[in-house]
DNA sequence: CTGAAAGCGCTTACAG
DNA sequence: CTGAAAGCGCTTACAG
């Protein structure tokens, strides 16, 4: 016994699906009591429409879809969090295409999800050239790509890292490290470019030396062990984000080195995370930035937008915790 | 300009929709010249096939739904990062719809995947009786109710909860406090009743406390504050999971209480967050479970399931860490 | 208030 | 190797 129709409805409740359609949808053109009528024949048959067929007919499907890189634990969470809350509250059904480690997973993600989504978020931080169907409303969220197309909402890493420069300089750290993210995302580059800058601004007589990482927890931990072997000498840590500044924090204390009393630490994102380890960082608001991406696109795809193809700012600001503490 | 159709492609390549539809699905009827023929019009015109249209002609998606509880923070990005990395290894999308907080919201969310999904994945820890659309494989996680028609994923509590009793009879504890989890949640109620249980067995002596909590962080801190206020006497704390274990270490450090010098804490779960608070716990694979509920899924689907309506249990274990330590 | 018909954008037997 | 036609399960003008 497979799923029911419309067809199985209407034979069942002697009316035309068209009927059944209409009585189903609340028109007010359908008389009552045949609306009772069908409501009971569908019940006892256990129809459920079949919402791919209805978006087809409708060319409308109340979906959105989202497109993610590999994001690590948290950001994502966060970010998705975000977005559904406000999905919930428009009426809109998420489909998630994460986890892309190129643009060609990427792209194979969008095209399946032409037809079944009504608009498109993007996120794509690496710099990749998202190809989207044409037609389809989209939102980019930190992409790094000027595209005059699409209204795009981005994080000011700029003042962030700033934030955290003139935090050390105003407590007079003067070695310092940078842990930096991968070069081919733009959240990283401009961090450490904006970081450099600052510091050398706020506190032109400190060393900055910038160590690579990749944004994960292990590149943290390899940053620490580098420290520690080679003795570098280093007042305080300013890492690309905060998962990485976890890793650090991790591999030093596992080396006896003290936060803050030996090394400040400093991270960018302000995860859920960042809170426990008291750790000062640079506050995104990562769920906000996932509902208004949701907003954004939904005023898109009503035709309501203001503007089509400006670039929202989030500034953050920074959080000063534990770890960047001075005595 | 709105999107190209396979009619569009069909009318530029002057070939019949049928033979386009064939040429770009790669069947080897069709002339080698003639395919790539199509294959330049439809770049040229930007064509990407509809997927709806696509998978109502087709009877099939490649898309499965999972429906999900309002679950917090790294559970939730766990088990999603688990199905989503085995929905990419078999080339299935992921259609999300959580955040349910009750059975009417959650029972929306399945109505709105009929048609678009090829399976279900529900998680419906709370008791609900979810209606699943007749004649759509389904895969239940963590669910309470006994159904016989569709195969089940569980953590296995007793085990877990029941090793936290043993752990903490085994280091002396005497004075113990539980702060559960919400009482309509399976999981949080087979972990108090069999930490319940096995601290009888395991320490006879013992008084146990019943605190009460809702998964939440806050609720930990609630907890840490009333047994500081009313100044119980308590050397151990088991909390129904970890976010809460992680909020009651916050409040009773913030009170000046140490862990695991005054008092010892272990949670549940395992999330990411546990390492670094180096809380004792017990380790659900969660990200595993999800990357089995997929796979299941997908036996189900393609028909080489093996049985039906089993029961999968998943054994966690204890992870001891510095929260539980003696001197 | 209700029904017959066309159409949404594809795929796939069935002929040729 | 290719095309005309039917069909996937709905919705919605258009008549009546």
């Amino acid at each position: 016994m497979s799923e029911a129709t419309i067809r199985d409805v209407a034979r069942e409740a002697q009316l035309s699906v068209a009927s059944v359609s209409r009585a189903l949808n609340g028109h007010k053109s359908v008389r009552p009591e045949t609306r009772a009528r069908v409501i009971a024949v569908a019940d006892a048959l256990g129809y459920v429409p079949h919402a791919g067929a209805r978006s087809l007919s409708m060319a409308r499907s109340n979906a959105i879809g989202v497109v993610l890189p590999d994001l690590h634990g948290e950001f994502f969470s966060e970010i998705v969090r975000g977005m559904d809350r406000e999905a919930m509250l428009l009426g809109l059904q998420l489909l998630l295409s994460n986890m892309h480690a190129n643009v060609a997973q990427a792209n194979e993600g969008l095209r399946a999800m032409h037809g079944r989504v009504d608009g498109l978020i993007i996120m794509s931080p690496q710099g990749w050239k998202a190809t989207v169907p044409r037609g389809i409303p989209a939102v980019f969220v930190n992409s790094a790509e000027a595209d005059d197309t699409h209204p795009r909402l981005r994080i000011d890493n700029r003042v962030g890292a700033a934030a955290v420069a003139r935090h050390f300089a105003e407590t007079g750290r003067r070695a310092v490290v940078h842990i930096a993210g991968p070069d081919h995302n733009v959240d990283a580059r401009e961090r450490r470019e904006a970081f450099l800058q600052a510091m050398a601004e706020f506190a032109p007589q400190a060393t900055v030396t910038v160590l690579e990482g990749d944004f994960s927890e292990d590149s943290g931990e390899r940053a620490a062990q580098r420290i520690v072997s080679e003795g570098l000498r280093v007042d305080a840590i300013f890492a690309a984000n905060d998962m990485t500044a976890a890793g650090c924090l991790l591999g030093l204390r596992g080396a006896g080195v003290r936060v803050p009393e030996d090394i400040a630490m400093a991270g960018f994102d302000d995860v859920p995370l960042a809170r426990y380890l008291d750790l000062t960082t640079v506050r995104v608001g990562i769920a906000e930035i996932g509902a208004r991406a949701i907003v954004r696109l939904a005023q898109l795809m009503d035709g309501t937008a203001d503007e089509t193809s400006s670039v929202e700012w989030h500034v953050p600001e920074l959080v000063v915790r534990r770890t960047t503490q001075t005595f």
